[in-house]
DNA sequence: AAATATTAATTAAACGTTTGTTTAATTCAA
DNA sequence: TTGAATTAAACAAACGTTTAATTAATATTT
């Protein structure tokens, strides 16, 4: 069994070890011989996979970029649903999906915050834009229907995003913020998570809904 | 009247330039050959001055983090001001900061986000820790004179950081975020900071006050 | 099934650049 | 004339990348 796809393996093994470093030191400051030193390879197969260190960083993205894709476009067409209740939704899957990659994330956000490589740069921007497009149309739509106070739709979406990628942006902060001990790990806990869920409901809510 | 300070002019052009090389390409990914030529001067001339490259990223944070330093202390000592004022006052300081420098900020944030520098990493957070401190003392004031609901304190200064930080994490997005085209800078437009201000201010107000 | 040929994976070494920093000489100002 | 400011040149180290040789795995032929 350990035979097959041996190649993936090894790639995708490079790809994680390079979404650890570049995470903590950056893409310019982490060196190819650090990476491949870490992965437990030589040097040259870095290249050899992946053609040059902005490739790898080119692959390193997309491979985890389709993730939950087509799910936001499934979420608004659904009828059964209300829409706070999608906006509930929304909220559980951007907490458990930063929360889960955390590592990966920051890499992505250092990505938008530099603009090093334009491609890239606009690449995630897009597909920030399309989720954005689709939570305005709920809210929109909860608006329309007066269940909605007539908010700022843009900003609330900053709003949520925001909130979770602040405690996302650095373990020292986060652990600062809620007062916790250096050994706790505020990313895996569980209690930490329900309780960034709980406070966006809340504050979304009190906002969103009318009465 | 010229001659006054040449070198603390020249030092202060070159911590100027390094900002905005650093905020678009990272300090990492920022030479000194780069930084020395947009400055005019000779590479020689900024280990010259600040002694290295480190120490260049040391002296340009702390050339401005003492701003707004006592700030915060006088407000909440402030007795005149209610609960909600105040909170409303650290909101426009907090978008009036962050937008009238979004170059320097990208760069603190770039070194919240990444831990190349530990000790700088470390200064920080602390900065921002007084901060929150001061901000949960008048958000427990508030919920003790029950004026406000029982919130997450913490959550709700992520909530208010994030949703600027969230703006001001690229211009790229912010434009799609207002649907606005290339030409137009949302940073120094009057409105758009107008507009953020009210968000916030509504958001908060709904989450915080009791009816 | 064994031997051979072919392709892929892996390596150590070297490549030319670029990096941050330093030197030693020169210009400028007091 | 003395000390600071400025320069061009050189420094070693680190960078991403390539090369050429070797080992391992796969396919083909006997």
């Amino acid at each position: 069994m350990k035979e097959i796809n041996i190649q993936s393996d090894k790639k995708e093994h490079i790809i994680n070890v390079a979404i650890e470093l570049f995470s903590t030191k950056g893409f310019e400051g982490t060196s190819i011989r650090e990476l491949a030193a870490k992965a437990g390879v030589n040097i040259a197969m870095v290249n050899y996979y992946f053609g040059s260190k902005d490739k790898l960083f080119e692959a390193l993205i997309e491979n985890k970029v389709a993730y939950m894709k087509g799910k936001l476009e499934e979420l608004v067409a659904n009828k059964s649903l209300s829409e706070i209740e999608k906006i509930d939704i929304i909220i559980e899957s951007y907490v458990d999906r930063l929360l889960s990659q955390p590592a990966y994330h920051r890499v992505i956000h250092q990505e938008l915050l530099v603009r090093q490589r334009e491609s890239m740069h606009h690449n995630i921007t897009s597909i920030f834009n399309r989720n954005m497009e689709m939570v305005k149309s709920i809210i929109d739509a909860g608006i329309k229907k007066k269940v909605f106070k007539k908010v700022d739709p843009e900003l609330t979406m900053a709003s949520i995003v925001g909130t979770i990628n602040q405690v996302m942006l650095s373990k020292a902060m986060c652990l600062m913020l809620i007062q916790k001990g250096e050994d706790f790990d505020p990313y895996t806990d569980k209690a930490f998570r329900k309780r960034l869920e709980t406070h966006l409901k809340q504050m979304i809510h009190s906002y969103l809904l009318n009465n």
